[in-house]
DNA sequence: GTTGTGCGCTTTTTT
DNA sequence: AGCGCACAAC
């Protein structure tokens, strides 16, 4: 068969990867080398150069996205459909294993995932039953406690004794909060991890069964995996030991949250005979950016070492520009962008990247102020919005009564008389009976007064109403198309007709977001879906993997703001890396737990940097206002370890002493006065255009151009001859 | 059951 | 500063 088609596009290292024999991989794949590229590749060639079953592949990442993509690009080079072919995030897969064996795994068939909203409330409950007290247990902090040991592969059993009581009171909300789950049959994201991994682990059958399966897997980001997916891919080789590692440590930014970078030793550690392969040439940056990107990585002491070069030109240098303060950061960089617009660029060409979201506001405003389309990445998504929960919410109440976090959602929403009081009842009978909700609700309707709580008339009528409201729903959908299913519910509830009432635009925004998870239903039970449950199953099921995109993308063309976070992954012509202070960016959290932490944050840095194509603009303010009060800052570490020479800074007046004493040679604007006697800080008038202040020049005599802050009408360049600019009043 | 007030916190995000 | 949350008053 030829496969030329797969190789060509390929270099050496690239297909060295791609063709290399069965056996443990491992590819380094540095930022813009053709990760993805390699990855797929590797597909088509095992279906093509070495007949391999699709349905004996299985391959791994992180987000929804990533999987909607590898698919389509195997598909696209292969030229047919892989439905065979395992392919999912971490958690999908796991939950694809454990309906399929729920029983060996001790769940119900109908066992139902939490999520991260629901975990909290889970674990509130489960504070509350043990009497403690949520001020001095914080939720979030126990949520974290229990991720984190699950992430780790330890059950309650399994965590080290300890005399610290703080320590146990955190295990036995463990424990507590895990029987909880367990008698409802509920699944936390951790929770789904850790069970497919015991699952296979404990039963020998199903270990071997999956394990000559799947003869080939692969995985994405690899830095990225946390103790217990590594544990699970080990399982899963463990014959077979086809495992295709794609990763890079320089990349790592998610030690936070429990990655483990160190898998990456591990796996030539766990592989002997693994194989090695470097992808060091960089097909996304001109070389000026990667040089300054390399000399910031450089500074990290544990990495693994990799040079990434380019054949690509030089292209402009770096450039940095110190702002007064963070408005006039976001000024210069969307007159920057604007530039590039009035040159033919693209807006969504453009990327303005941050540390933290807050800083997102200020450009915002600019960017409204200027009328310039913009969209924001990060906040909340659709299925995690509470009108969406809510009416999730009744559809998981239909589906699986038993479901408590659900029915405290909706239990009064839209309110109908079930106070706090009632609720509470209702849960303290469940605590004694060991029921759910749901349970607990139909015996004190019925039985009265068992237990010593009785409920009062007013209570007792108001509940009834809602489990008889849950019972008709229940009988109404029943063989209905699933979006019908959701249109029944939404009428019954009268949830429509509550956030119709809701004021203001927010509530519009709600109804119209419900009228779209219909429209999103319809559009699911069109897809061909991997599992064959009903569709109201698998659609909720699919609601909790997925949160879903922000906003429905219009496609218009518009500047992108993001976290550096989010940045991962994606490229752009034009990148802005702003906010590149001291105790921003390295954020202060990091810079005072250390152990790693600040080698994470440079990894973001070179995370950030190497988004850029063709041109990477850094930036710092000055002064910032954040928290509400203002800061002087002083700029970032990262900003000093880029080279003198790779670097050119821009700055709207003289530079003062304090700042980046080492760079001192290449200030190529930092003129300040022009021979006319105009100078940087100046008022002007001009005109036609009023009062502004000068903040830029450049070029001397009659060719230089001007840069004026006007009070009206903002930032403007101006070819200083022709300005006719008179000095202000 | 709804509405108002005061307090405290504030990195990054996926599933 | 601004938001979300918990509790108190209507």
């Amino acid at each position: 068969m030829d496969i030329s088609h797969i190789f060509n596009e390929l270099n050496d290292a690239q297909r060295e990867a791609v063709a290399a024999q069965p056996g443990p991989l491992l590819i380094l794949a540095g930022a813009g080398s053709g990760k993805t590229r390699v990855l797929t590749s590797r597909i088509a060639y095992l279906v093509e150069a070495h007949q391999v079953s699709p349905l004996s592949i299985l391959a791994v990442t992180f987000t929804n996205k990533a999987s909607r993509e590898m698919r389509g690009r195997v598909e696209q080079l292969l030229g047919i459909p892989m439905g065979g072919m395992w392919i999912g995030t971490f958690h999908s897969l796991a939950h694809r294993l454990l309906r399929q064996h729920h029983e060996d795994a001790g769940l119900p068939p109908g066992f139902q995932i939490l999520d991260s909203d629901d975990q909290l409330r889970m674990i509130k409950r489960s504070l509350k039953e043990l009497d403690l007290d949520e001020s001095y247990w914080p939720p979030k902090q126990v949520q974290w406690f229990i991720n984190g040991h699950k992430e780790e592969g330890r059950r309650p059993q399994h965590v080290p004794q300890s005399n610290d009581p703080q320590q146990q009171t955190l295990l036995a909300v463990y424990s507590h909060y895990e029987s909880l789950c367990q008698r409802f049959g509920l699944i936390d994201f951790s929770e789904l991890l850790l069970r497919a991994f015991e699952l296979l682990k404990n039963n020998e059958v199903l270990r071997a069964r999956y394990q000559d399966r799947f003869q080939h897997v692969l995985v994405d980001e690899f830095q990225d995996t946390n103790s217990i997916q590594y544990a699970w891919l080990k399982l899963l080789v463990q014959r077979s030991k086809n495992l295709f590692a794609v990763g890079d440590d320089d990349q790592s930014i998610y030690g936070w949250r429990g990655a483990k970078v160190e898998n990456i030793l591990l796996f030539e550690k766990d592989f002997p005979d693994t194989k090695t392969v470097r992808l060091e040439q960089n097909y996304r940056s001109t070389t000026s950016i990667l040089n300054a990107a390399n000399a910031v990585i450089e500074n990290n002491q544990t990495r693994l070492g990799k040079n990434l070069w380019t054949a690509g030109e030089e292209g402009e240098p770096v450039k940095l520009y110190t702002a007064y303060n963070e408005q006039d950061e976001a000024r210069f960089v969307i007159d920057q962008i604007q530039a590039w617009v009035n040159q033919g660029g693209a807006r969504s060409e453009t990327a303005i990247l941050y540390r933290s979201n807050a800083q997102s506001r200020t450009f915002e405003e600019r960017l409204i102020n200027v009328g310039m389309p913009y969209r924001v990445y990060g906040g909340l998504r659709f299925f995690e919005r509470a009108e969406i929960k809510d009416a999730l919410a009744y559809l998981r109440l239909c589906e699986s009564p038993d479901n408590d976090p659900s029915f405290e959602r909706v239990v009064n929403t839209p309110t109908r008389g079930i106070g706090n009081k009632t609720v509470d009842q209702v849960r303290e009978f469940a605590r004694q009976n060991q029921l759910s909700m749901w349970q607990s609700a139909n015996q004190m309707l019925s039985g009265a007064g068992v237990g010593g709580i009785q409920l009062t008339n007013r209570a007792a009528s108001a509940l009834a109403v809602f489990v008889k409201l849950i019972n008709t729903i229940k009988e109404q959908i029943r063989e209905q198309d699933l979006y019908q299913q959701i249109e029944i519910m939404l009428d019954l509830s009268k949830l429509i007709e509550h956030f119709e009432k809701e004021k203001g635009e927010k509530g519009q925004a709600r109804v119209e977001n419900l009228k779209e998870l219909v429209t999103a239903a319809r559009g699911y039970e069109l897809e061909e879906t991997e599992d064959d449950l009903p569709p109201l199953t698998s659609f909720l099921a699919h609601a909790s993997l997925e949160a879903g995109e922000g906003q429905a993308e219009e496609w218009e063309d518009c500047v992108q703001l993001m976290s550096l976070h989010t940045a991962k992954g994606l490229e752009f012509p034009l990148v802005f890396l702003t906010g590149l202070e001291e105790g921003l960016f390295p954020h202060q959290r990091s810079l005072e737990d250390g152990s790693g932490r600040l080698e994470e944050e440079r990894r973001l840095c070179y995370v950030g940097m190497t988004r850029a194509m063709q041109q990477l603009w850094l930036s710092y303010a000055e002064v910032r206002r954040l928290y509400g009060s203002e800061k002087y800052t002083s700029p970032s570490r990262f900003l000093s370890e880029i080279p003198d020479e790779l670097i050119q800074a821009i700055r709207p007046k003289p530079k003062t002493v304090y700042e980046t004493p080492s760079r001192k040679s290449t200030w190529v604007d930092d003129q300040s006065t022009h021979e006319s006697g105009i100078s940087v800080g100046m008022a002007v008038t001009h005109p036609k255009f009023g009062d502004g202040m000068v903040i830029n020049i450049e070029g001397h005599g009659e060719y230089a151009r001007i840069q004026i802050n006007f009070s009206e009408l903002g930032s403007k360049w101006l070819v200083l001859a022709y300005a006719n600019l008179s000095p202000a009043a």
